[in-house]
RNA sequence: CGGGGCGUAGCGCAGCCUGGUAGCGCGCCUGCUUUGGGAGCAGGAUGUCGGAGGUUCGAAUCCUCUCGCCCCGACCA
């Protein structure tokens, strides 16, 4: 490609909006143009780049045994309502109507799509297991799509959905997926960790995200540092901590703390540790008032506490519901004498001498005992997993912490749609039996941006080889009718080698060529200049690590070559 | 959904408080010079000041409403 016939727009400033590596340099690269919120068109780089990480998924999953469908984008209502999911999916969902106003979901997933053409045309075991996959554009209609192409509300996914005869196979076919996912992302030329996972509005009750480690990340993860557990924090298991205290170790008493609700403020106020602090959230679960204790320093694990409750929503009460359930301003509130369900962490039952709101305007309370003064509090584990706990799969380990872009995910659904929706078979015996099945995620455009937050520097994307919109640039540092004829020849070459070759053919001074390859971020880059031809040399130089030789023209092809080779055999 | 902020040229921003008819840098166009890390000089084009209404002799500026966008939190395959 030459470079000056390519629409590559590149901006010497970022948008102000663009806030995350990978939005910048996508925008300033000229990847990606906005449209709306969340809503991005590809140019030429971007969507190069987007064939070839779905080149890679096809190859692999294709060798992995599955097949390549298309299903449509629009999905009648009635199928969604077969689910249940019409209902539940919330306003993420978009929907519209037609012009003669049936409703339709724009796809958010195919579940039920699938499961409907399954459905009709897979009727013998003879037929089974199947595993059918696409790669097609998606709407979620976020509350807050963010960061380009790492949170778009329109975003290009594959979506695969396995079925099988009994659960013992779609096991074995999770597990044959999970595998594809890992070369999948290893080939993208990603430092990634499968790790465990809430099934959330999919459902089913066995998942594994694959998560890009990067400190953008929107995701928390936990890692054992002695066993492989790793998992989500939302998922992450804790081990007890703590023994109930027996006995309060003195009487409550009231403590003024005039407009210190914030939990920091009154730490400083009063001077005492964090960790004897008791945090009162109070939540709406399903409709219902619900007080959750923590101890000061913790976070809630709103999965736990929604398993706990077999509550389908769980949210923060309002300002208005907390003053009127605690007759205090919020930032006071205590569980003494709430008139709600209170659940309590095992870390908050074992203080006998907390601190906590006193249901009184500019009030807390110290002296707080669970067990005297909350005595209807059930206890159980609430927080969220942080880096130091212990790990509750081994002995010895502990928690270590990461950020991680979640870029794939895989799940056993058994038959949740499968059931509802009647996608049956006839097993050998002549017995009608619902197929369990799987399902299979991976974010097209987001592993583009995760790529990016993995790799870049000042100035600019570093792209993994195997994904690069192309693998080498040549730029001619001149305009020395040897310069060019030099830069045409090996232009020919490289192309002729297999290797795909931007040319930087632009009437542009070197300065600006240089800076856009970087920007870009092109792997390798072959610069031709005036006094190279006078040496019979051109120099080649790796964008990661910027090292650069000085090599013979007549050999150039073959040394990029071998780097191109070297670089795409890593994957 | 709660909190905060921003909409002025393609991009980044100033001007707004204290109303007087729009400006800077980059980019873009023309010419000359320059040519190994985003060149210099000279000339030039580009704006419904997000939209609607109001106040006023006069509104980018003040008021009301509205739309869009961004950030933090909550939420989310």
């Amino acid at each position: 490609m030459r470079h000056s016939k390519l629409l590559a727009p590149t901006l010497r400033e970022a948008p102000a909006e663009a806030q995350v590596a990978s939005h910048v340099f996508l925008t300033r690269a000229g990847f990606i143009r906005k449209l709306a919120a969340g809503i991005y068109s590809l140019l030429p780089l971007g969507l190069r780049v987007v064939h070839k990480i779905e080149r890679i998924v096809r190859e692999e999953l294709d060798r992995a045994g599955a097949q390549e469908v298309l299903l449509p984008m629009l999905h009648p209502a009635e199928l969604w309502q077969e689910s249940e999911r019409w209902q539940k999916y919330g306003p993420e969902l978009l929907r519209v109507k037609d012009r003669k106003g049936a409703d339709f979901a724009v796809s958010p997933t195919a579940e039920e799509a699938i499961v409907d053409l399954v459905r009709r045309d897979v009727k013998s075991f003879r037929q089974l297991p199947l595993n059918l996959y696409q790669i097609q554009d998606k709407f979620r209609d976020e509350m807050r799509p963010r960061a380009g192409l790492m949170r778009g509300r329109e975003f290009i996914m594959k979506d695969a959905y396995s079925f099988h005869t009994d659960e013992a196979d779609a096991h074995r076919e999770y597990q044959n997926m999970y595998d594809a996912y890992a070369r999948i992302f290893k080939r993208c030329g990603l430092e990634f960790r499968a790790v465990e996972a809430d099934t959330g509005a999919i459902g089913g009750n066995k998942s594994h995200e694959f998560q890009v480690l990067a400190d953008s990340g929107e995701d928390a993860i936990v890692a054992c540092d002695q066993c492989d557990y790793a998992a989500n924090v939302e998922k992450a298991e804790l081990l007890p901590e703590g023994q109930p205290a027996a006995t309060a170790a003195r009487a409550l008493e009231e403590i003024h703390t005039p407009g210190v609700g914030v939990i920091e403020d009154v730490v400083r106020l009063l001077g005492e540790p964090i960790e004897r602090f008791v945090k009162t959230l109070i939540l709406v679960a399903d409709g219902k008032l619900v007080a959750a204790l923590l101890r000061g320093d913790r976070d809630l694990n709103v999965v736990k506490l929604k398993a706990a409750l077999g509550a389908t929503e769980l949210e923060l009460a309002g300002d208005a519901a907390v003053s009127a359930a605690t007759k205090a301003k919020v930032g006071f509130a205590g569980p003494q004498g709430l008139a709600m369900p209170v659940y309590a962490d095992p870390e908050v039952a074992a203080l006998s001498d907390g601190i906590t709101g006193a249901n009184k305007t500019d009030h807390h309370v110290r002296g707080f005992h669970l067990g005297r003064d909350c005595a209807s509090a059930k206890v159980l584990d609430l927080r969220t997993a942080a880096a130091g706990d212990r790990c509750a799969r081994c002995a010895g380990g502990h928690y270590r912490a990461f950020r991680g872009i979640e870029v794939g995910h895989v799940f056993f659904l058994g038959t949740k749609y499968s059931a509802p929706m009647k996608c049956t078979f006839l097993d050998a015996g002549g017995k009608e039996q619902v197929m369990p099945m799987g399902c299979y995620g991976i974010g097209i455009t987001r592993i583009a941006a995760a790529a990016i937050e993995q790799n870049h520097d000042a100035d600019g994307i570093i792209w993994p080889l195997p994904i690069a919109p192309f693998h080498v640039a040549i730029v001619a540092a001149g305009k020395e009718a040897e310069v060019l004829a030099t830069a045409e020849e090996l232009y020919r070459a490289l192309g002729a080698a297999g290797i795909e070759v931007l040319f930087d053919d632009r009437d542009e001074r070197p300065g600006v060529k240089f800076k856009d390859a970087d920007l870009i971020g092109i792997p390798l880059r072959v610069t031709v200049g005036k006094k190279g031809m006078a040496e019979g040399i051109v120099e080649l130089k790796q964008r990661r690590g910027g090292v650069v030789v000085k090599v013979p023209i007549a050999e150039a092809v073959a040394r990029v070559r071998a780097l191109c080779d070297e670089g795409l055999a890593r994957a």
